[in-house]
DNA sequence: AAAAAAC
């Protein structure tokens, strides 16, 4: 255990494994899936891939974990069509199309994105698919169902909506997958799930997906799996090596100040800031928004519309900043995102490697920065505790923001949607504006940008490049907040 | 202390 300056988590030193990456092209898989492999630009397996597909061809259940951003949509679906491919349904007519494979995953993005995987991959075949979530218009949903779909992904709520109302049956599925299985399998999913499985064959092939797994969900998933193997690369529960993570100590005031400096310091182009609340969210995207930054929020209470909007503003570099809550932070795959931003640490430790693994994926670097109050010492210790690492905790010097700038914001915004009581009783106004006043009338953004930004002087104050220049190493977190020990020194 | 998932 040292004690010496060191970045906030230490870097992952395990033994990589030198077996060369094998190529999709040995797999015994159909030319039709191998060219639709190859058009998506693969050509090596991931581990995870390298290790579950063999055994998905061979039917046996699965639970497979492993790191985020390491390609286990394409371990289960490529497989599972291979097995649709070569196993026909014979009991049922072939222009039936029953639903022979049913997907289901914990948001509607996420569906979304592996029904975009399973079309990809299944594009040179026959087999059709569909994605089912809730927020839009049933009747496409219905009219596809209708029309008979072998691969159906989808989230539980609007599934059981389209199961009542008898648009699909899934008395032929004869492979389930759960991505994010730890989310799917927990107390406000399994109800849902239940009903679910309900209706399906007992004779069937089961796949368990996620980059955690907790003990116990473990032993619960058992009972969903028939003889099942477990397939596990590196460590579980396990952070990407490549994702540089940062504990910072801050104060709720500091928090947007350091998450903007911070931007600046790394010339970041691009980073997701997660909440914990949905209403927390929503007034940091505005903050954001006034500072100039463009920004978009990502929350279950937004439409449907605005979600997809918010989500494909970012993927396509028109924000740079999405603010979202936990809704983001399973499996979305956004291409080379540079940075994660933790505004409120995560209730669950699962969802810190959830959420740091929207960044370094495929082997890219990342960098997660995490802001840490007084009363966060648990849930760090939590995190500490899951992802097998000593967490430090780092101090940030911050330009103070301006108290000032606040009020007359507050003010303001009093003045413009309270029109008809501020006339019916001038009185009760505070004193201060008067229209005589130059600054009374300007917008909020204008005299915002009249602000030095609190980065330029930082930057002024010290040439150093980097963050290390501001982020001072401080005591252990455990040792700061007087946290129970994390691990006793070998006796 | 919350979020997500159906209308």
């Amino acid at each position: 255990m040292s004690d010496t300056a060191s970045p906030s988590v230490q870097p992952d030193t395990a033994g990589a494994e030198p077996a060369p990456p094998a190529r999709f092209d040995t797999l015994p898989l159909d030319p039709k899936l191998l060219r639709a492999v190859a058009d998506s630009g693969y050509l090596t397996m991931t581990p995870i891939q390298a290790k579950a597909i063999p055994i998905v061809l061979q039917g046996r259940d699965v639970m497979g974990a492993a790191q985020t951003g390491t390609g286990k949509t394409a371990a289960f679906s490529i497989p599972l069509l291979q097995r649709m491919l070569k196993h026909e349904n014979s009991s049922v007519s072939p222009a039936r199309h029953p639903v022979r494979a049913l997907v289901l995953a914990p948001t509607r993005e996420l569906a979304d994105q592996v029904a975009e995987n399973v079309k990809k991959y299944a594009k040179h075949t026959h087999l059709r698919s569909v994605v089912v979530f809730g927020g839009v218009d049933m009747k496409p949903q219905t009219a596809a169902l209708k029309a008979g779909v072998e691969v159906l992904i989808a989230t539980p709520g609007r599934l059981l909506d389209h199961i009542e109302a008898k648009n699909c049956v899934l008395n032929q599925v004869e492979y389930v997958v759960l991505d994010e299985a730890d989310r799917m399998l927990d107390i406000g999913f399994l109800p849902d799930l239940q009903r679910i499985l309900s209706f399906l064959p007992k004779a069937r092939q089961t796949l368990l997906f996620s980059a955690t797994f907790s003990p116990e969900i473990k032993r619960l998933a058992q009972s969903y799996l028939q003889d099942p193997i477990l397939v596990e690369t590196a460590r579980p529960n396990q952070t990407a090596s490549t994702v540089e993570q940062r504990f910072i100590s801050a104060t709720d005031d500091d928090k947007r100040a350091i998450i903007k400096q911070i931007l600046k310091e790394r010339e970041i182009r691009q980073a997701i800031v997660f909440g914990n609340s949905k209403l927390g969210v929503a007034r940091l995207a505005r903050s954001f928004e006034r500072d100039g930054l463009r920004t978009a929020a990502l929350h279950g209470d937004k439409s449907q519309d605005e979600r997809l909007k918010s989500l494909d503003a970012f993927k396509r570099g028109e924000v740079d900043l999405l603010v979202a809550t936990d809704v983001a932070a399973r499996g979305l795959d956004i291409a080379d995102l540079p940075a994660v931003f933790n505004f409120d640490v995560p209730f669950n430790a699962e969802d810190y490697v959830h959420r740091i693994g929207r960044t370094g994926r495929a082997g890219a670097s990342g960098l997660a920065v995490t802001l840490v109050t007084k009363s966060d010492a648990r849930l760090v210790a939590d995190i500490e505790k899951l992802i097998k690492r000593t967490i430090t905790l780092d101090t940030f010097e911050v330009e103070p923001e301006r108290p000032r700038f606040e009020r007359r914001r507050r003010d303001e915004s009093v003045e413009r949607e309270d029109r008809p009581a501020r006339a019916a009783s001038p009185a009760l106004r505070t004193p201060a504006p008067s229209t005589a006043d130059p600054f009374f009338n300007k917008p909020y953004e204008a005299s915002s940008r009249d602000e030095p930004p609190a980065w330029e002087k930082a930057k002024a104050a010290s040439p150093v490049k980097g963050l290390s220049s501001y982020i001072k190493p401080k005591r252990q977190v455990a040792a700061l907040f007087g946290a129970k020990k994390p691990a006793p020194a070998e006796g």
